[in-house]
DNA sequence: CTTGACTTTAACGTAACGTAAACGCCCATC
DNA sequence: GATGGGCGTTTACGTTACGTTAAAGTCAAG
């Protein structure tokens, strides 16, 4: 038989048939040194059978070529097929995996449409030397407000006391409102000011330097200061990074860059939020 | 930000961030003139994590490549994630039946432990000039052996009213049942006899050329004349040919090269089983 | 100034063939 | 005998997403 011939009754390209002759799995039986034409025996279909229904198992030509050298005992055979079953589970679970999170993103577009976008983007922060009031197991929303404002005045007093003069944010000395993780989907929240130099600390009112992060997600705020729109974009800022790939590690800052007219809700503002974060 | 500092950040390779850069996917925000030192800016980081996020989900780098220039709108990045969808769920059909085949082979090796092994090969048929007897509904286990046996004297007695002599299988004249394939696991059966020279045909006796095979499996079986031993060759002739990535293309046939005291059970015979296969 | 850690480009290697390119062989027809 | 078309042959590059040297230049510290 020649090339072509035996290419078609095994339905393989003749390439596929010259590679394997290259790569010692499947010679002719003989080749004529005349022409360098290859030769096939009807019987070497068998073998080549053999062959193509392992490839088509998914094994490795160089693991066909040591079975079928090496001997094509059940046992070799039987080790491969584990190994390989072993593969082919491992593999499906990762490309289910994948298909899962393909889908969620579809529906996540699909959901996204009526959703308003944020602007984020990455960067590092700084350190900054702090005055801060603090305490445990504050939630985020509405109800909430009024207990932070009573932080914002202790701490305001307590600078107002200690000489620093603009309680007021400006780019370089913000007001910072900590947001720490904590069960329970809410965060145990911090008030802070960040200050020019040293000053005295208290009972309520701590002052340290805050670690800033190398790598920060972060998104810019303006419009009415309503907790509502602030907590829309927190959200809209924590999925984005979440599909870019990142996990959050620290507190959720919210750095007030402009706020004419004390904290309270319903006055324009301009604020950024922000949240260190590090690769998957 | 020089290169292994990103590098570290995102959690990849220099060599992948050169690469990258190489295919045009994520350049550095800015290379030193002087040294050709790649320096990236933190704000990369967010582009690079896209990057990242969708190769995880297994696009190719020309795709993300596409998607980043052209503009990362929501539509086109649905589009390729439908596409994804598409590929995914059919990659792992395709593995999901893999791994079905492959733990078949292990059930397989498991029972063949204690299964007689076959020394099954292939080759060609030729044609051959036949007189011969045959019937439908014929079942090929042990009721039937006297009715095959009535047809072999039907056959016989014409034979030797047309002055064929020897109607003992010779090797070059073989005596052949054929088992037509028919439905519910029946063998349509057909009992032949290879001619010299064209005969004289009759009502209960067709003589006409037989048409041979390119492709056959076949097996060697030496042995007691007995039904269930030849049942049990044939089991293993068409496992194998499952085994070997072939289907059955016509009818089985057991071809009796020797057959010393007629066609009675218990004495020993030689024939061969075929089936002509071909590549599935 | 040396050393070690870093950077650069260039290059090959990976799996299993597909796809030419350039050329020889064979068979049927003119 | 010549020719053309359909076979065959070898050689070699392209495919994916980088890993892995290799050779050589750069940077900061000791």
């Amino acid at each position: 038989m020649k090339i072509s011939e035996l290419a078609h009754l095994a339905r393989v390209s003749t390439r596929t048939l010259r590679h394997y002759d290259e790569i010692g799995l499947f010679k002719p039986s003989r080749i004529d040194s005349l022409t360098g034409y290859r030769e096939y025996s009807v019987t070497q279909l068998a073998l080549l059978n053999r062959i193509l229904v392992l490839r088509d198992l998914g094994f490795s030509l160089p693991q066909i070529t040591s079975l079928t050298i090496n001997g094509f005992t059940p046992e070799r055979l039987k080790d491969l097929l584990e190994l390989r079953k072993a593969e082919l589970e491992t593999h499906i679970a990762e490309e289910s995996k994948r298909l899962e999170l393909v889908e969620q993103r579809l529906e996540q577009i699909n959901k996204e449409g009526n959703m308003p976008q944020f602007n984020v983007n990455i960067k590092a922060l700084p350190d900054y030397l702090v005055a801060s009031v603090s305490e445990k197991s504050l939630d985020v929303i509405e109800e909430n407000v009024r207990s932070l404002r009573e932080y914002y005045s202790v701490l305001f007093d307590h600078l107002t006391k200690n000489g620093v003069q603009n309680t007021m944010p400006q780019n370089d000395l913000p007001q910072i409102n900590l947001g720490h993780p904590s069960k329970n989907d809410f965060w145990e929240m911090e008030v802070a000011k960040v200050l020019e130099k040293q000053i005295a600390a208290s009972d309520q009112v701590k002052v340290y330097e805050l670690k800033g992060a190398s790598v920060a997600a972060f998104l810019e705020f303006s419009g009415i200061h309503e907790w509502r729109k602030i907590e829309e974009a927190t959200l809209g800022l924590l999925t984005w990074v979440e599909h870019n790939g990142y996990s959050t590690v620290g507190a959720l800052r919210q750095v007030y860059l402009e706020m004419p007219q004390g904290y309270a809700e319903g006055v324009p503002c301009k604020l950024e939020l922000q949240i260190p974060v590090q690769r998957v």
